[in-house]
DNA sequence: TCCTGTGAAGCAATTCACAGCT
DNA sequence: AGCTGTGAATTGCTTCACAGGA
């Protein structure tokens, strides 16, 4: 999988899906880095920090332009910058949780999603008892009113962790919605069909476990 | 990433990494299947569950052997075992997490796992608090007594679960430690230095979100 | 001397296209 | 007629190797 950017220069260019991912994972090193007070990098370096080649990192980063300079490095303040940039237009994205069981309570709980800007501000449930209740900061809505209060509230993404039997509901109710983009914990497979393509990032956890194993088989 | 395995007649054979997580992913929809009854499945029918083509599916299963019938499809429930087979040695494996907070707590109630025949059986943490109760079935254990236990019980796996501020104590204990593979939920990028190759897959929830929102700024 | 940036080469994964079976 | 299994072709990704700048 492949996606399309416009370049500086205007012309289109394909850009590998694992360099997205590994761009992200170069991100969150680099905030690594800026909390140790590392203010220079190599990309052998940062190569070292996220299991990958120096010559993939900077393939990576020249997709996007050049951040280095040569003989020393990237300076790590600039380069968090430009990976900012590069991953998102926002500075804060409103993030919602499908689900409020033990899982949907964690991710509500999980600080990282803060600490990169993205900001859980609602829940939604459809047990009557947990409907009005507070995990943190955000509160525990009713499912019913998902169309209507991530509309008022400008919600713009959602992870679902519903469980399995509840997947079919969900997927209506999302399709029925103005989401933008979905992360899936539940086992299935999401494809949404709507007009607009709601781009989805699926997430099996058992399907971790399963790799895992084989690995150790096969390793 | 590829893979080495021994084919049927004995040669080594190179298998993508992504071959792995698409047959972990089909297995997981032959389950659904099964839950519905359903006896027959062809390559475009099981391509349309899991987001992918007819063509990737039946090379995919190509890796490992022949198990349609030309003309007719995949008995789901023949199949299903094949793939079980191919991903894992044992019937169960034991699992243990570091890290009794909320996460830790979710992994441990998630009920996926157990469906898929991996057994949480012990969790650990080092908060006096938490020692002795238990998640389930599964007791919170300190995590000072971690080689101890996980010997005696022969826990093999290890989900870890803990903030970021314990990366490099937990690192440690793993590193002391007869585990055979980790799934790690701490956003650092995790490479165990033993000398056997201890299995590690990477699981960074931020990094989802902004895989998700450069995909939306892109799409 | 050291490290970046990048075309070109090499390698890996996916898709095509069709033979073969039922 | 319909679907699998698979070499061959194609596409895509990573690694190489080196030019160029500090």
């Amino acid at each position: 999988m492949q996606i399309m950017i416009k370049s500086q220069r205007g012309n289109a260019v394909k850009i590998p899906y694992a360099t997205i991912e590994r761009i992200a994972t170069y991100l969150r090193c680099m905030k690594h880095l800026q909390a140790q007070g590392v203010k220079i990098i190599s990309s052998s370096e940062l190569a070292q920090n996220t299991k990958t080649t120096p010559e993939q990192v900077r393939k990576d980063l020249s997709y996007f332009g050049k951040f280095g300079k040569t003989g020393e490095g990237y300076n790590v303040d600039k380069l968090a910058k430009k990976l900012e940039r590069i991953l998102r237009t926002k500075k804060e994205w409103k993030v919602c949780i499908i689900g409020a069981g033990s899982l949907g309570g964690a991710l509500a709980r999980y600080p990282g999603f803060k600490e990169s800007g993205y900001c859980i501000v609602a829940l939604f449930d459809n047990n009557p008892a947990k409907i009005g209740k507070k995990i943190g900061s955000a509160e525990i809505f009713d499912i019913k009113n998902f169309k209507e209060i991530t509309e008022k509230t400008k919600i713009e993404l959602a992870m679902l962790a519903v469980p399995q039997s509840s997947y079919e509901d969900v997927k209506e109710i999302l399709e029925n919605s103005k989401i933008n983009g979905v992360i899936n914990f539940i086992p299935h497979t999401l494809r949404l069909k709507t007009r607009r393509k709601i781009p989805v990032v699926n997430v099996d956890l058992a399907q971790k476990l399963y790799i895992l194993s084989y690995l150790i088989k096969n390793k």
